[in-house]
RNA sequence: GCUCCCGUAGUUCAACGGAUAGAAUAUCAGGCUUCGAACCUGAAGACAGGGGUUCGAUUCCCUUCGGGAGCACCA
């Protein structure tokens, strides 16, 4: 709810020596008002009928409105247990019009600049890049811009998996693949990467299913490790920079910039060392040959941090990551967007690092995200059944391409990249971050209604008319009369900043894109009924200002989600 | 087996413990000589089942059924 307006409500209330109790909320119909305040919460204190207490209320703050000179209040009335407020709509406009063109309009400071990393990507190297990084990107991406527009100073940061296991199957696998191999060193990143991909498939196979090759895999890893064998080194390093390379175009792609990169490479040493200090004082124990930290003791199950060949496993990695991030940044809070199946870890984790660095107590959240499943079932990269992030991008690009024929527009290359970017990431983000996506080619990346490519199209539109107006009056004029899909836009308008803090304290990104498809429905509602250019001038002057500000918040919301908008589609 | 998450129109998603459970898509019926029809209007269609707490439950608790994930040397 708009501060303004609440303040206006405060104020009458207050007049009428009446406390705020409870949130403004927006009535289901536009007959019952524009605001409203329940009073349950009121009726309760008193031991009152909160039907009876509405109707009482509203009927003295009916007779008190008339002392609140220039409110913007027009009436007041009571439905049920709601009092509801009906706004005045050219006051509202002046107010809102004036709010939104604000360069700042949506920003707020409730982060106080305080740091705060948001971690998110971290593909492994020499595995493949897949519709579930594509999620992960984009809501990474989303959540540091949301936390950015409150007031945070955010750091973007990217751990990447380049040692361990996947490494030495994917190495294996390269070294028995060696025609394929030699080919592919001439060619291009995107080849590189797909055949990363086939060599880590065939390295997985084997690695389950012959006991050899499981032995083999295992001494590449040691390899890698140490740092010993030359070769391995030579194959290692060559590869792992064919992975960043690849991963770095698909950063560029989607508007994603990180700030620092980490790697699994430089902390699995002092990941080690931590451990070991950690033993004596008795925070970690040894058992069945291996280094483990006793989750059990307080609640949560335990966990190996050294495997009995004495490399650090994941979670030994994590303590040196964490340290390491505090050292550099000193962050109020980091936050892990990663898949929910590694909730439990984190929670084993986090415990352990409350030992092992105090400071991190409270300040380590993992985002938990949902899955992205194929409809037609889960995805394996060893199986090979896995969707790419970038053949997905093709793929929507494709059906962009059959719909913006006919249409006269300027680079249809450059709109088709944008409009499919826009339609997945809306795709991903238009759904709470925590649940699974069911996805399915035909139906999940949607181009018509609740879908990226509707809200880029209000944008358009709104593009076109303000070209076609050429250069506008400074001033602008308020009609008198406000029709209902004027008034519809403007309080749509005013909720912005109060969506955009939600989206913030939830790290919900959802709740913009849900925003935003209310204000994209709402403009299409107010084009149908209301022609700007045609009007007479008042109401030309002020609807082509309206527009404006629809087109100046939208554009703020879509920068919200990673999505960038187009002069024509 | 233990722990956690999730069951809302045919389908994909909404709904700070509050008003008549909202959208989109698919289906049916309408709307372009008028700022871009990737749009708009209308119809039909849902809280998995059963208990409980509450003035009030889709929301909280218990339970049954159904789906998913995690639970020692992968990340």
């Amino acid at each position: 709810m708009n501060k303004k307006i609440q303040e206006q409500i405060e104020k009458l209330l207050e007049k009428a020596g009446v406390k705020m109790i409870g949130e403004l909320t927006v009535p289901p119909k536009s007959e019952m008002g524009d605001v409203a305040l329940p009073c349950f919460g009121l009726a309760k204190k008193g031991g009152v009928n909160p039907v009876a207490y509405a109707k009482e209320l509203a009927k003295k703050l009916s007779s008190e409105k008339l002392r609140v000179k220039s409110s913007i209040i027009d009436n007041v009335k009571a439905f049920g247990p709601y009092v509801n407020f009906f706004l005045n709509a050219k006051v509202l406009a002046e107010d809102i019009l004036e709010e939104a063109a604000q360069e700042k309009y949506g920003q707020s400071d409730l982060g106080g600049n305080k740091k705060i990393l948001v971690e998110f990507a971290h593909p492994n190297t020499h595995k493949a890049f897949h519709i579930g990084h594509l999620r992960n990107i984009t809501t990474g991406e989303s959540l540091a811009r949301i936390f950015e527009s409150v007031g945070y100073s955010v750091t973007r940061v990217n751990y990447q998996g380049d040692v361990g296991l996947h490494i030495a199957k994917c190495l294996w696998g390269t070294e028995r693949l060696p025609n394929e191999y030699a080919a592919v060193r001439s060619e291009g990143v995107a080849e590189r990467a797909a055949f990363l991909g086939q060599a880590y498939a065939k390295g997985g196979v084997a690695y389950e299913e012959n006991e050899q090759a499981k032995e083999e895999v295992a001494v590449i890893n040691a390899k890698i490790y140490s740092g010993a064998d030359e070769k391995v080194n030579k194959l290692y390093q060559e590869t792992r920079q064919w992975s960043l390379d690849y991963f770095n175009t698909i950063y560029q792609r989607v508007g994603t910039k990180f700030d620092r990169l980490y790697f699994e490479s430089e902390v699995f040493k002092r990941g080690k060392e931590i451990v070991f200090e950690n033993i004596k004082k008795g925070i970690f124990a040894e058992s069945q040959g291996a280094v483990i930290f006793p989750g059990e003791k307080y609640g949560l199950h335990n966990r190996v941090f050294l495997n009995s060949q004495g490399l650090p496993t994941y979670e030994a990695k994590d303590l040196a990551l964490a340290e390491l991030q505090f050292k550099e940044y000193h962050p109020e809070k980091i936050f892990h967007v990663v898949g929910k199946e590694q909730t439990e870890y984190f929670r084993v984790l986090f415990k352990a690092l409350e030992f092992v660095l105090p400071k991190s107590r409270g300040r380590e959240v993992h985002l938990d995200y949902g899955w992205v499943t194929l409809k037609e079932g889960k995805m394996s990269s060893r199986t090979g059944n896995v969707v790419l992030g970038e053949s997905l991008i093709e793929q929507v690009k494709g059906k962009i391409h059959e719909q913006i024929q006919g249409h006269d527009v300027a680079n249809p290359e450059e709109v088709i990249e944008k409009v499919a970017i826009a339609a997945i990431k809306y795709s991903f983000l238009r759904t709470g971050v925590a649940n699974d996506i069911a996805f399915d080619f035909n139906e999940s990346v949607s181009l018509t209604g609740d879908s990226g490519p509707y809200l880029l199209y209000m944008c358009t539109r709104i593009k076109s008319i303000l070209a076609k107006a050429g250069v506008a009056a400074s001033a602008v004029s308020f009609p008198e009369s406000i029709s209902p899909a004027e008034k519809n836009l403007l309080l749509s308008l005013s909720n912005f900043s109060g969506v955009v803090a939600r989206a913030a304290t939830e790290a919900d990104p959802s709740q913009v894109a849900h925003y935003l498809l209310e204000l994209a429905h709402r403009f299409s509602e107010f084009y149908e009924a209301c022609p700007v250019l045609n009007a007479e001038e008042t109401v030309k002057s002020f609807r082509l200002a309206l527009v404006k500000a629809v087109l100046s918040v939208a554009e703020k919301g879509l920068y919200l989600l990673g999505i960038q908008t187009v002069e024509t589609m």
